[in-house]
DNA sequence: CAGGGAGGTTAGCGCTCGTTAACCTGTGGG
DNA sequence: CCCACAGGTTAACGAGCGCTAACCTCCCTG
């Protein structure tokens, strides 16, 4: 797995704070001065990690949606040849719930200020976000050859719809679990593209 | 029907104006001068109509939510007897889709912008929003009585989810139709309830 | 032991933006 | 005819915020 034990670095500290804090009140709503206090210097001392506001904003986006669709390609690779279509669609959609579960800020800020981005920078999010879909909707397709290339888009779209409503099921508190939120979603994804694939 | 044919009222223009320019941008990424120019007037005119910048989106948060309310009770008392919950369930879902795809731009509004309100219009704004899910999910829940009260209140959100999808939908150029989309959407949802109710 | 860079600090500049003040103009009723 | 008021205008103020400047202090290395 070489999954890392390090301390987190300053700069993931304050990523991990910007992400918070933007997702709460948004990208115009926190001041810098309020990212410094969540980790415990003061204001422009971000400026030693950072050229600016923007450039954690973009970071984050940036490195949302690659590692979105790092994990897609990873998962489509290793179930390929071993495993049926359905099993990667399985795949896929597990992820895209660990990520909605574990990183609920993350997934806010994606699709909520994406235009405060550089131009570059906003290409770069939205051909990361665009492979990542037509990587679903072609394993999709696969599961549902009956499905037209744009409705499969437009499916593939409301569902990420249905597992990104993780923000709005309560407050981390009210939940069933963890595992039986994620497995209430998993049901309802794959309910709703049988009832359009079949 | 009372449909309204009388031109729209300059609060009604600055109304919708600001809904789509605040739905673009963010509440914080919309100047005063902006919504103004939207509407042909500038800047500071907007304070005979409005109270302030604050106002324009209380007034349009709290009618976002009364109205999807409203429309529920009618569509719940319309049916009462003469149809099975089913048939309900139905007309909310067929409800709540004309909402998000004629207004999308308020839609967004709906869940980006709450917590900029102050605290006794976001207290009703909660409030109008949750008679609405509870509503939704005493539908459900005579539809699936298998299903618990927490998974029910969880699988409304998340269809609500997918509903809300539509402004990721293409720019409104690509969909294969209005009337092509409601039925997909409207079929998934079905779906996905079906698939943790039964 | 010198010194230099990494990583802080506080002070303050400059710009943006919400809001107010003061003023103007058409229009409809007494 | 007048005048009050609805609905605009521009000028300007004050606060907030992103960012820079200038300075300080460890710690690590030659």
């Amino acid at each position: 797995m070489a999954t890392r034990t390090d301390a987190p670095t300053r700069r993931e500290q304050i990523l991990k704070e910007a992400a918070r804090l933007f997702a709460e009140r948004g990208f115009h709503g926190v001041g810098v001065d309020e990212i410094g206090a969540a980790v415990g210097i003061s204001g422009p001392g971000l400026y030693r990690h950072f050229a600016g506001k923007d450039a954690m904003l973009a970071e984050l986006l940036v490195g949302i949606s690659g590692q979105l669709l790092k994990g897609a390609k990873r998962r489509l690779a290793e179930a390929d040849g071993s495993s049926g279509p359905t099993e990667v669609l399985d795949s896929l959609i597990e992820g895209h719930i660990d990520f909605a579960l574990d990183d609920r800020p993350l997934i806010t800020l994606h699709d909520r200020e994406l235009d405060r981005l550089r131009d570059s920078d906003r290409k770069l999010v939205r051909q990361l976000q665009r492979q990542y879909v037509e990587l679903w909707v072609e394993v999709v397709r696969q599961v549902y050859p009956a499905l037209a290339e744009p409705t499969a888009r437009s499916a593939v779209h409301s569902v990420f719809g249905l597992l990104n409503s993780t923000p709005h099921l309560g407050r981390s508190g009210s939940l069933p679990g963890r595992g039986a939120t994620a497995a209430l979603l998993h049901r309802m994804a794959r309910g709703a593209f049988e009832a359009v694939g079949a």
